[in-house]
This record gives C-alpha cells, structure tokens and sequence, in this order.
DNA sequence: GCGCGTCTGTGCGCTACCGAACTTTAGAAA
DNA sequence: TTTCTAAAGTTCGGTAGCGCACAGACGCGC
C-alpha cells in the first residue's frame, strides 16, 4: 500500500477511511472492448479505474449505441449502488485498457455502510456523473462534429493522463453517435491544423491549447472537478 | 390531511413516515414562467408538484436553453439535496402553472436525516432522472423533430394529468432546441394526421395510441415509473 | 515479396434542419 | 367595430451530416 493511490475518488477520502476500504479491493487489469455492465443488467461489482477509461452507452433502436459519459480515474462505475440500485442504466465498456480496484457489490454497500467519506465521495461523483451527461447531451445537439471530437480528445487524454492513445474512426464514430467518415473528415480537418496527428489507430494530442479552442465550452463546463474538490 | 397525496414520491412513502413529514409541507402555487432554480444557483427549497410541471432547462452558449428533463408529480425539484449538494446543476422552470408542496432545504435534510423511507424515494428518483436525463440525451440526438415534439407532449399530458395544455410554438421550439418554424411544420404534420390539434397557445391531444406511434421508442423506456416501483 | 484485412480518404445525391425574412390570422383590448 | 399584437404559416437559399459505394494505403503474416 506504500504506492500513491491513483483513483481521485478513494485518494480524496481521509486517510483513516481509505485504510479502513483498502483491503477490501481487489487490484484487477480491464482489457480493451470488455463490458464491464450491459444496459439495465445488474450491478455485480464496482469498478475504481486507476489508469484505465470507460464509456458508457446507451442502446438506441435502430441505431449503435451512443456515449453518453466517460469514466476514468476521476471516477468510478457502479455508483447506482449508492442509491440503492443495483442495476446500471447504461452499458459500461472498457474503452482504453489498464488498471482499475474492484469491489463486490456486496462488499460496496457494507463499505458504504460504515465509512461516510466513501459515501460523501460516492454521492458528489454521482452528482458529477449527471452534470457530465447532461451537458453531453446538450453538445450532441448543438455542436458539430469537429468540435464534439475535439472535446471527446481532450476528455480522454485527461482521463488517459497521456496525449496519445489508440482509437480508430470506426470506434470513434461510434462514440460520437456519427459516420465514419464524419470523423475522417473532422480528423483530418484537425490535423491540418497541426493538432493532433494520426494513423491507422494511433492517435497524437500536439497542441492542446489549439484544440481546447477547436472545441465547444462544453469541454470545460463539463470537466469532472478534482474529487478534493467534490468533498470540500 | 384528509385529501389523496398528489405528489407521486410522497404518496408511495409508508404512511406513517408520510405523516411524520406533512405538517413541514407548505403547500404553494407555481405559476407559469417562474425560475424556481438558475443554473449553478443555490437550492433554497425543495418542491414536490402536485398538478405542476416543471422543465430542467440547461443554458448552452450562442443558443437558447435545452430542456434536458420534465419533472411533475411523478417526482421532485432538489433531489440533489439527497446528494449532499446545495446547488442545482440546471435552471427550473416552471412550465405547467399548479400546485405543489415545498419544503425549505434545512427541513428537507433533516427529515431525509429522520426519515429513511424519503430518502430511499429520493435516491430512486435520482436514478430515474438520470435515465430520464440520458435517454433525452440518445433523442435529441437521433430523433427527428416531429417524433421529438411527439414524445414532449406525450410525456407533458403524464405529467399535467390531460390531454389538453396551453403551450405556443415558440414555447415548444425552446424546449426541442430546434427553430419554431420546425415546430410549426411538425405541429401541423401531426393535425393533419388528426393525432393532436391546436390553435394559439391551446394544445389538444386528439388520439394517444396514434401520437405514442408517431413517437420514437424513448417515450415508452424514459417514461417514469411509478413511484412505487421506485420503492420495490 | 505477396496477399489480405484493416484503416483511412473521396465522391455523390439526398434530407432534415437552419437563418432570415415576410404574410396571414386569431383574439384580446380600445 | 376597429386596432393591435402575439401566434402561426410560408418561402427560400444554404449547409451539416447521412447512406452508400468505392479507392488507396499501410502493415501484418506467410
């Protein structure tokens, strides 16, 4: 346990609190396209991801699913339980692989039960979750596309805590609920412009402020606050 | 206290955690355009409509605002009170003139504190506005305006309780967050296939199967369950 | 080096919706 | 009755994104 802990939700509870959680989670490796939970299926376990990121979709009739949020070491996956619902309404799918804490659901609710900073954290990133998928619902109706993956990029370099990252256009497309060839266009619109670069699946932030300015005030309003902050 | 409890989430409480709740409820009349919370602003109190429907409306740069979600006697206004957070993410804004209880935002955290029935119909009514929050989020982004506008007015007469509501074009073309001549043409479409009709302000539902067909599927999967579901 | 599958780029016609202006009509007020 | 205003209807050019189809291009395995 000497190592810095990487989730910002279990590293922003008093130390005492996380001591008290900390044998309790099981140190588990997420592997790219797994599916952590399908749409409205239950809850079996709760994910604290360390250096990995997952989406969350939501399955839409005649169509693929679209994201509707993105949870990385800022967060975690299954906080329904806090509520008292032990089914997740969205899809849950690893989206860049890595390391994350797992917790039965069992064992989250005694947790949450006895330690108050867990459920503090727990209910302001619940509250966090809903501003993010609101306002992602706001951007998909109002900005273009350029923008939307602009915002997208940066989102997952924060929760990546890196500035490359391997991702196609096909995958792409289907996080921002376009074409294919709406994002080849998008993409090379922003390599032009020398902020990112790419090929064949390996994407390349350069210019980080040139594409915060690509993207819509969606990025920033909806940029989780560090959870020392959710606490405060 | 003799009357039926109109407010969905209050009535679905056990009735002696209900009593012990009444007498803090201060039974109010929302008129029409009122802004019970700005975005980012404080929640001072919490209401429960009885026959009021409120929007939740988030304010989006360069555009009018979108409405995210419709709450009415099927829930609350300030459940994020429940999540230890004192300001509300979204605007409220009073869109069915009625009647509702409220309750100041100290009382309602001490009886969530004394009374585990209320919070357990709190934290499930978060639950259901974040699927209501999501599933609008896919719609607004697939659905075509008239299956959208569809959708709205079906989900207004759950919540008004009639078939019949004051509501212009302009008003409609807000919530959608498209243009009011979208509004007009979908509108007109839809009189035309005698589902609805409508002159100045007075909306009339005229066939419910018909108007539930012309809608897409997220009428039926975001519709709110009963509150007593909620509990089960 | 050859073949093949995956990833990316291009072209084309089409539709929903946009922005901006203008007209018509219902109904309340004078 | 006339006047006035808010609501609803119409028109028109423009565009972002769609569906579909196909063409290169890179890289891996053999």
């Amino acid at each position: 346990m000497g190592r810095a802990i990487q989730n910002e939700l279990l590293a922003a509870m008093p130390r005492k609190a996380y001591e008290a959680l900390a044998p309790a989670l099981d140190p588990v490796t997420l592997v790219f396209g797994e599916v952590l939970y399908e749409a409205d299926a239950p809850v079996t376990h709760v994910y604290f991801p360390c250096e990995s990121m997952v989406s969350l979709l939501l399955p839409v009739e005649h169509h693929f699913d679209v994201e509707v949020g993105l949870v990385g070491s800022e967060g975690m996956l299954g906080a329904s339980l806090g509520l008292g619902i032990a089914h997740s309404p969205v899809k849950a799918l690893v989206q860049g692989a890595g390391s994350a804490l797992r917790l039965s659901a069992a064992g989250f609710r005694r947790e949450l039960a006895r330690n108050p900073a867990l459920a503090r954290a727990v209910n302001a990133y619940i509250h966090a979750l809903m501003k993010q998928i609101t306002q992602t619902a706001a951007c998909n109706r109002f900005h273009v596309v350029e923008a939307r993956l602009a915002r997208w990029l940066l989102m997952t370099r924060d929760r990546m805590r890196s500035s490359k990252f391997r991702m196609t256009h096909e995958f792409l497309s289907h996080m921002l609920g376009v074409r294919r060839v709406g994002v080849t266009e998008a993409a090379s619109s922003l390599q032009r412009k020398k902020l990112i670069e790419y090929t064949r699946g390996n994407i390349h932030i350069l210019d980080d402020r040139g594409l915060e300015a690509a993207c819509c005030g969606c990025y920033g309003i909806a940029k989780v606050p560090a959870a020392s902050a959710l606490l405060s």
